[in-house]
DNA sequence: TAAAAAATCAAACAATTGTTTGATTTTAAT
DNA sequence: ATTAAAATCAAACAATTGTTTGATTTTTTA
């Protein structure tokens, strides 16, 4: 799906109100009102309010596939500098579209729209089986301990990550 | 606040549905079906929807603190047991109360009822400052190093928990 | 410039929302 | 058994929800 300048801006504002209030807790108008658009605009590009969801999450999820997979493409890179970058990057995306990964939280959360949760699961999964396959190769050659839990590993950097951005606001 | 039978009945029954659907989309209609109630005995019991994600609150939250407080209390335990219990009930509430802790993640991710932000962050301010102690203590006594950052360590720790209770369903 | 397409709008739509009402039933107290 | 209180209920309430309509304006195309 391509999206033109005034999508792009609708989905921002949708984005931003998501991560404050929640998708149930935002109303199309809401969007609208903060976007300066009208509320049919909504209906008229994007189908409906579920649909400009997904539209968003194909957006984010997307371009972090895309990166990911050429990252572990590049031939030039050794497996320590693969997952130092990848540890790097996720906390910059997390940091810099703190309103994205809240609205990702939540919308793992709470499981009701099936293309979006299949599409956050499909990333996981792929994001698993990378990090998985690294580790291996890192092995081969020596440079990874031999005894490595890809799963608890993963669970505690992304966690960590999370935890920091989300409790961020009160310390 | 002291709940009845009733009471108790229906404030599960949103806790499940919550955690399920998040709490702007369950409708009252929802809690009181589920729970094989009339829809005013939410009003009538609590006042409003709002007033018993409350309670829900309250009931959760409060009987952590009353945890808490007592176990730091306890002279008989060595601050390394202290902190050691404190992980391990940590991941038994969490792993036994998914639900809530759920619920908690979307609360605190889209801030909106002051009330429950307010008890959310007092329990998170109070946790930290008795680990801080904790800590502090077991440094006077040579069981734990010098350098802690006590922030991050407790970041790690519950979000580790949580992303590993979070991805559960997938693995 | 004229015609076609795209974008924008206020208004209306039916459905759902949380809450209240007023009557009725159940329970408890006297 | 009578009275008072508590609990339960269907129905109605106004407000808000996401979406559609049909007309109007703007932009693009020819």
């Amino acid at each position: 799906m391509e999206l033109n300048e005034k999508q792009i801006q609708i989905i921002e504002t949708a984005e931003r109100l998501f991560a404050e209030r929640g998708f149930d807790g935002t109303s199309v108008r809401d969007i609208a009102d903060e976007a300066g658009v009208n509320v049919a605009m909504i209906s008229y590009y994007f189908g409906s309010k579920e649909k400009m969801m997904e539209a968003l999450f194909e957006l984010r999820v997307g371009s972090v596939k895309i990166r990911v997979e050429s990252l572990i493409k590049d031939e030039s890179l050794s497996p320590l500098e693969k997952v130092n970058m990848l540890i790097d990057e996720h906390i910059d995306r997390v940091m810099q579209k703190q309103c994205f990964h809240k609205i990702m939280m939540g919308v793992v959360a709470t499981n009701k729209n099936p293309a979006i949760l299949k599409a956050a699961n499909s990333v996981k999964i792929r994001n698993a089986e990378v990090v998985t396959e690294l580790i291996k190769d890192g092995q081969k050659k020596g440079v990874f301990k031999k005894k490595i839990d890809v799963i608890l590993m993963m669970n505690t950097m992304v966690g960590t990550v999370s935890q920091t951005m989300m409790s961020q606001t009160y310390y």
